[in-house]
This record gives C-alpha cells, structure tokens and sequence, in this order.
DNA sequence: TAATTAATTTGTAATCGTTACAATATAGTA
DNA sequence: TACTATATTGTAACGATTACAAATTAATTA
C-alpha cells in the first residue's frame, strides 16, 4: 500500500504535474492515509511535517490531482469534502452514527440502469449510508 | 404529477407536521416542479406568491420534511444542496456542461456488493456525471 | 552553474451556502 | 376566545472554499 518517493514523482510526471515539495508530500499522504480524510485532517497532520505548509495549498493540490483523476473527491453529504486515491470499482459507506467512510466492493457492470441511452457517463459514485457493525452493538446495549 | 392542497396536507399530518401556508407551498413546490432546485430557486420563484417568505425558513422546511422522508436531499458535488421528491429506485445523473441533472431508472437490488455484511444499510445514493446528449452534439458542432 | 521565466506557495481577505438566535407571528388545543 | 407551544422572520455568525497579490520555487536555457 505504501508508496515510495519514485512511484509518487511518477505518477505526477505522467499527468505532466510539475514537482514540488507540497505535491509530493499530499500525495503520498493521500496513498498512505486511507481514511477518506478532510482537507483539515490533511493540513493538521502534514504541518508537523511540512511546517510552512499552507491551507490554501492543500486545496491547490487537492484539486489538481483530482483534475488529473490522481485523487478522489468523496462528497457523500457531509459539508466538507473527502478525498480518496483512485481505485475502480468500490463504493463508499457513511455510518450515520460514528461518522466512518468505509469502502466497498460494487461491480458497476452489474447495474440495470434505463433512461442512460446517449448520455456519455463519465463518473459513477455510489453513496451508502447506515450504521456499521460497531455502532450497531454499541446501539443494542443502551 | 401535481397534487391536490389535500394531498400534500395529508402527506404532512402522516407525518406529524404541523400545517403552514409556507410548509405546504414548499411541499407543493418540490412536488410539481421536479428539476431537482436549489434553495435559491425555490426561495426566488415562491416569493411570488409568499412575499414574506424567508430564507431561513425555506432551509427549516426542507429540513423538516427531509427528516421525515417527504424531500430527498441531492448533494451531486455541487457547493449547493438540490432537493427532490421522494420516489425510489432512482439515480441522479448530472450533465458536467449544461449543469442540469436527470433522473434514471436503477434497479438497486441488481447491485453485486461486498464488504458490507453486518451492516445496516439505511440509504443508496448513485451519482453519475458526465455529458446529456444535447451538450455531446453541442461540442461535437464547435 | 547561473540566469530566466513561468508556475507554485503562502497568507489574507472575500465569497457563498447554511445555521444560530431572538423577537414576532401563527397553529393547534382547551 | 385564550393559551401554549411551535413556526416564521431577519440579522448575524459560521465554516468550507476560493480569489488575489506578493514571495518563492521548479524547470529551462545559455
């Protein structure tokens, strides 16, 4: 799962993303930190390594990668974004009670959609919600 | 499609809302003009009718009859929240040119997933974007 | 390697959708 | 009709995101 500063520094030249410090450094984050974290989660953790690291650049970023389809914008009804690398075929699950984004597994070959003829699909994001296992015990004994 | 003022008073009394002219000609606006609107839209077209409206309550209702199922809440990636009426087996498709979004038929029981045993699933949201026809023969002619 | 130029980073201020709040008005009930 | 709880309204606050301009840095060329 965890990438090394070669793959990182590739994987930004082939989409023609010039190099820099902060790029590299939201990027590796968002391999290595699978938690569908905020742009906050992001900017809080990575100033304790990238000190002059500003807000507004993680959103510079956040949004060239995902231009580049390098990274994954989860809106699933929160106010805030999310951001997850890209990866086929899964969908994401929102406990509605702890707030945790799981992944899914979904084939999206599998779907019998009608009223789609002539419309050039580009983007299929599936949204769950409910309560994970944890939650749903934690409900149970109250 | 449109429905009588008894209908839609009846949909609230089910669900213990109490009555009021702005509640039912929100109600009534979500049901007969079903072009997913926002906020906006339904605050400037309704003060035609409701001079006095507010903002502030046309976010309450739809709040209020979003929690009781009676509104769906549309977050396709947009800064701003689009409301529906509450019918099933449908998903959203959003034209990433002209903006609009359209319904289509999915039959969510033919998803193949995995991951979520143990889960409690309590709402499938599907999300797909990309171009409508009209938009495809639009760039193809520039 | 140094100089050049275009692109990036940064901090602050602005924007925009949404919510908090308190005063006024209204709906449901006795 | 009077009472009480709830809804509406307008304003102010909030929070996520973007706009902008100055300082910095990356890639390029000599």
């Amino acid at each position: 799962m965890n990438m090394t500063l070669e793959e990182l520094t590739n994987k930004l030249k082939k989409k023609k993303i010039r190099l820099s410090y902060q790029r590299i450094k939201i990027l590796e984050y968002i391999n290595n930190h699978r938690i569908h974290p905020t742009v906050d989660q992001i900017y809080n953790d990575l100033r304790k390594e990238v000190p002059t690291l500003s807000k507004t650049t993680v959103y510079n970023t956040l949004n060239t990668l995902a231009d580049s389809n390098l990274v994954k914008v989860i809106t699933i009804g929160d106010n805030e974004a999310r951001y997850d690398v890209t990866i086929k075929n899964h969908g994401h699950f929102k406990c509605e009670s702890c707030g945790i984004i799981f992944d899914f597994n979904i084939d999206f070959n599998s779907f019998k959609i009608d009223g789609l003829s002539n419309f050039q699909i580009n983007q299929k994001d599936i949204y769950f919600k409910g309560l994970c296992p944890k939650c749903i015990k934690k409900d149970a004994s109250e």
